[in-house]
RNA sequence: GUCCCCAUCGUCUAGCUCGGCCUAGGACACCGGCCUUUCACGUCGGUAACACGGGUUCAAAUCCCGUUGGGGACGCCA
């Protein structure tokens, strides 16, 4: 049998890290098993659903490379497309005396569960219209539209006694007391499905084989395979992910700051360490902390899935993002910081072989391409202005004559202007004014670039050029007094 | 509150399925040495964990029970 799994977000904000981690191990372990791995975006919510919600979750997912082989843009795997079906399954179920019209009011329904808290027991539907339609009646009923006046709601009328196992892929054996379910609503009163009833008509649907899901899910897992059953129905396999938390303990959210797949984008983090970030989250392989999308998708497995939820941990996902960055072939890095220098307000070098060059200088000292940026300002404007700390330290008097004799050195280098051709300069220099190194690189380091912290002072200077390099001694030297 | 899930260094985890190889391994972070023209990189080393209590057993991080702690769910949201 062909593994068949899907992920159904909802596009009613961000793609979510935690959210999306979910699709992530469902899409591995599709890949895993030779298997057709499905988007379907829930959007029967209509009021809060977005395009721009849409567009996001679909740019998203293809900048981490997670591709689906069944999902938007056919309008098949939009749930706003399937009414008519869910309206069939309401009915059949109706038929069959296995759902019944509620006319609770959502008042009544509040009062009740702030009753039930305030007494201590839990807060399910009592189930008063459970028997108020006769049995025989209940193929008559129509579905509700407030604007017909049919204002009620229609509800799954779940076993009382007995119980539900979910034999969980990652969890283990869950057992639930059927008389812990109680009556929920699979049709609003509105005319619009309910999540629980829609996700497992589609999951029949699109004959899904595992439902691979955050753990937050499990206690709907139930009352879903009664649907199932109700319905004729065999239900998926399930497999229940343990959850994002952030840093205090608490399921990840927006309060926690950046927590959208945009977010890491634009900070400039790297797909791949994103996504290896996000698999070592709950999935190990023994010691192995890389992973290359190939080694992904040979090794996952809900076997070495964890069972307790992870706290997301920046710093890790920080120190990937540097080994990407390293790893990067310089011609790809180069077009990919282009967009954050033009962000940033700098323009982009016309020199995509200066860039890179450039770029090989700075990206161990950088972590992420927003980082490299900053780091590369002096490299990129043309007029630099020097820390008034660093100056005051290192722009000393006794600096004056040897920085001006290395301005003039560096300019008569003749032919090629090579990190050699500048320690050469440098080398005369310290030699007739008996200097060490030190005592001389950090006042020119504070010239060229404006601050105490920069890469080697020859490839420095090799990269920036003999012009600007000259210049710019030459304006620290009439800035000593 | 009720139901469900979970429990190894600060964090992610290996080990647990099939008890002995565990003096509990790796990674991030942190601390220190080396390298050095600054900052980094790199490299070497270090601190740091089986939640607790009972069993079972010759032997338990590994199996069982309980306690405690944490999380999730309890919606005409998904």
């Amino acid at each position: 049998m062909t593994v068949r799994t899907r992920y159904a977000p909802s596009p009613t904000g961000s793609l979510h890290i935690g959210n999306v981690r979910s699709g992530l191990f469902a899409y591995l372990f599709a890949r895993h098993n030779k298997g057709v791995f499905i988007l379907r975006i829930d959007d029967t919510d209509r009021e809060r659903s977005t395009q721009e919600s849409l567009n996001e979750i679909l740019e998203s997912l293809r900048w981490l490379g997670v591709d689906w082989d069944e999902g938007p843009p056919d309008p098949k795997y939009f749930q706003s497309t399937r009414f008519d079906r869910y309206r069939e399954g309401a009915f059949k179920l109706l038929r069959e005396g296995k759902a019944y019209p509620c006319y609770c009011t959502a008042q009544r329904l509040d009062e009740m569960r702030k009753q039930a808290e305030r007494e201590h027991r839990k807060p399910g539907y009592d189930g008063r219209c459970r028997e108020r339609t006769p049995v025989a009646d209940l193929g008559n009923v129509q579905l509700p539209d407030k604007t017909a006046g049919r204002n009620y709601t229609i509800r799954f009328r779940s076993p009382r006694a007995g119980q539900t196992v979910v034999d969980d892929l990652i969890k283990g054996r869950a057992v639930f007391d059927n008389s812990e379910l109680d009556d929920l609503i699979i049709f609003r009163s509105d005319g619009v499905p309910t999540y629980n009833f829609a996700t497992v008509l589609d999951d029949a649907d699109f004959e899904i084989t595992h439902v691979v899901r955050g753990d937050d899910h499990l206690p709907n897992t139930p009352r879903q395979m009664q649907i199932f059953y109700a319905l004729g129905l065999t239900p998926p396999a399930y497999a229940h992910l343990p959850m994002v938390m952030g840093p205090d303990g608490q399921k990840l959210s927006k309060r926690h700051g950046a927590t959208s797949v945009f977010a890491y984008r634009d900070l400039g983090y790297f797909p791949e360490a994103l996504l290896n970030y996000l698999v070592r989250l709950g999935w190990s392989h023994g010691d192995q902390e890389i992973f290359s999308r190939e080694e992904m998708f040979e090794y996952f497995d809900f076997a070495n899935c964890g069972k307790s939820a992870g706290i997301f941990n920046a710093e890790k996902l920080l120190w990937l993002n540097f080994h990407y960055l390293k790893e990067r072939p310089l011609v790809q890095l180069a077009q990919e910081v282009k967009p954050f220098i033009a962000r940033k307000g700098l323009s982009i070098p016309g020199d995509d072989e200066w860039l890179q060059k450039m770029l090989a200088t700075l990206r161990e000292r950088a972590k992420t391409l927003v980082e490299l940026v900053d780091f590369a300002d002096f490299y990129l404007k043309d007029r630099i202005e020097i820390e008034p700390k660093a100056a005051a330290k290192f722009l000393k008097l006794e600096i004056k004559e040897p920085l001006s004799v290395l301005a003039d050195r560096i300019e008569s280098i003749g032919g090629d202007f090579s990190e050699q051709s500048v320690q050469a300069a440098f080398e005369q220099v310290l030699a007739s004014f008996g200097l060490k190194l030190g005592q001389l690189a950090q006042p020119v380091r504070v010239a060229v670039t404006g601050g105490t912290v920069s890469p080697g002072i020859y490839e420095v200077i090799a990269v920036l050029g003999k012009s600007r390099t000259v210049e710019r001694l030459r304006a620290a030297v009439a800035q000593i007094k």
